[in-house]
RNA sequence: GGAGAGGUGGCUGAGCGGUUGAAAGCGGCGGUCUUGAAAACCGUUGAGGGUUGAUCCCCUCCCAGGGUUCGAAUCCCUGCCUCUCCGCCA
């Protein structure tokens, strides 16, 4: 949510900084609004405070033993006139609060213009893209073979966009896992923490999923309902909705790893082949909790800290600046890590780091006392993949292997996996013997 | 699933339907004292909004939503959450 003052006495300027997301501000609305608000406003507070002051009086007479019936008789029709008026003005504030809830935040400055994807800036690239003597498979034709990964078994347990993984496959994405959880909590000076899978309404609220893309969530039936999360971003942010956090704590880092659940609506026929685009994944989040003034560098380290997990697994990839028009709805400024698929011949993002300045803040109640006003002012939040583990499986799988179609673990996943060094075609029959797999 | 208790400010914890936005204690902040610190003592200390140059002032908020009343933290209803006991269970 965007600061009211800022619309009411900016309105023009918020206009034209909205108009690079390509979004149009009923401006006119706004003001109509607003100025209602104002009205009723006053007006409610007014009888508010004759009802207050009335009501004294009469407390007043009665213990001192006056005739207090000619007092309620002057009060008769306040009450009604009263709760006309509040239930105008919370009419108005509601809708007004719709209004607010749909605008999307604002820009930083360097963030560049732009449409679509094809209009994001590349910042950086790291690694080499390899050269190869034979032409690399992609994800698919690796795992189905090897038996490690199925697509028809997930099919007929639940439907399309779901993948079962076996053996040293499934230990592989656990090694990831593990891995980068253990890298952030280590190296980069973040608190593990582990949070429900499943949320409520107000937190999808807080963090700017709701109300407006309600279609990409899986909803849990129950009264009131639960959404299943679509990153961690929502239960782990929301952990300081309503929270004054005193000023030694912050900034706060948070890792968690959970899986995720899209419901990808209206990416129907989009990378429908594999593991690139499922309704369920894993997911190392972080997130950080800052002060204003320190969140343009937190979104630097954090998106550094991303960075480290694909260079320590030596997989090369490329940051990309996202452009006005390709920055989410909650964001002020993303950073898009795109990881080399061989078996695409492509970047595909693994992972996304975000500064949402404010906005989120404003919509958590999210604030710390700043000690020298004695205060409470506005967080600062910020999150990024640290990374989209299933995206980091088919990286791996396709970056690590050979003509024959085995795969090199690589070496920072050693230590997760049990002595396995090379996953290679002798598992293939060893996991059709122990289980049940559609070749 | 059954039975009971309860949700009050940063924390603990009082609060006959009437000047209670809320006692007291802790914590925080400022001061006195001290070479400095501690202790002691004095003062101060919730959030959001309207208005304002800034104050003053006004409104709202004692889990949430309804209701009763001239007036609700206090009474009634519904929901949510927490705790205790029993049952069941990974």
């Amino acid at each position: 949510m965007l600061d009211p003052h800022l619309l009411r006495n900016h309105l023009d300027q918020v206009e034209k900084q909205l108009a690079r997301r390509s979004v149009t501000l009923d401006s006119s609305r706004f003001r109509d609004l607003d100025s209602q608000r104002k009205a009723v406003q006053v007006e409610t507070q007014s009888l508010q405070n004759e009802r207050n002051r009335r009501s004294k009086a009469i407390g007043k007479a009665k213990a001192m033993g006056e005739d207090i019936q000619p007092l309620l008789d002057e009060v008769q029709d306040l009450g009604d006139r009263l709760k006309e008026a509040e239930t105008r003005l919370s009419e108005i504030q509601a809708e007004l609060e719709a209004f607010m809830l749909d605008i999307p935040n604002l820009l930083d400055d360097d963030v560049p213009s732009g449409r679509s994807e094809a209009d994001n800036l590349e910042i950086s690239r790291w690694g080499e893209i390899p050269e190869w003597s034979f032409t690399p498979k992609d994800h698919v034709d690796l795992g189905v073979p090897l038996g490690g990964m199925n697509f028809e078994a997930a099919a007929k347990i639940a439907g399309s966009r779901f993948v079962t993984l076996n053996g040293p496959i499934a230990r592989l994405q656990r090694a990831l896992i593990q891995f980068m959880l253990d890298l952030h909590l280590a190296e980069h000076g973040y608190l593990e923490t582990y949070v429900p899978f499943m949320v409520n309404a107000e937190s999808l609220r807080g963090t700017g999923q709701l109300p407006k893309f309600e279609e990409d969530l899986f909803a849990v039936q129950n009264d009131p309902p639960f959404y299943l999360i679509p990153t961690a971003e929502v239960p782990v942010t929301n952990l300081v909705r309503g929270e004054i956090i005193e000023t030694d704590s912050l900034p706060l880092r948070y890792v968690a790893h959970t899986p995720c659940f899209r419901s990808e609506a209206g990416s129907y026929g989009k990378d429908v082949r594999g593991m690139i685009r499922q309704h369920q994944f894993e997911k190392v989040e972080l997130v950080q909790i800052v002060k204003q003034e320190a969140s343009a560098d937190a979104l630097e380290a954090l998106t550094g800290h991303a960075e480290e997990v694909l260079k320590r697994l030596k997989l090369p990839f490329r940051r990309v600046l996202l452009c006005a028009g390709d920055t989410g709805f909650s964001s002020a400024k993303t950073y898009d890590l795109e990881v080399w698929l061989p078996g695409q011949q492509a970047y595909r993002e693994i992972s996304s780091c975000s500064n949402f300045r404010d906005f989120q803040a404003r919509r958590l109640k999210a604030r710390w006392r700043n000690p020298e006003t004695g205060k409470p002012e506005l967080v600062h939040t910020l999150n990024g993949s640290g990374v989209a583990a299933g995206r980091a499986l088919i990286a791996v799988m396709e970056n690590y292997q050979d003509e024959n179609g085995n795969i090199t673990v690589p070496e920072v996943l050693l230590p997760y996996m049990g002595g396995v060094t090379v996953i290679d075609r002798s598992i293939a029959g060893w996991i059709a013997a122990v289980s049940i797999t559609h070749r």
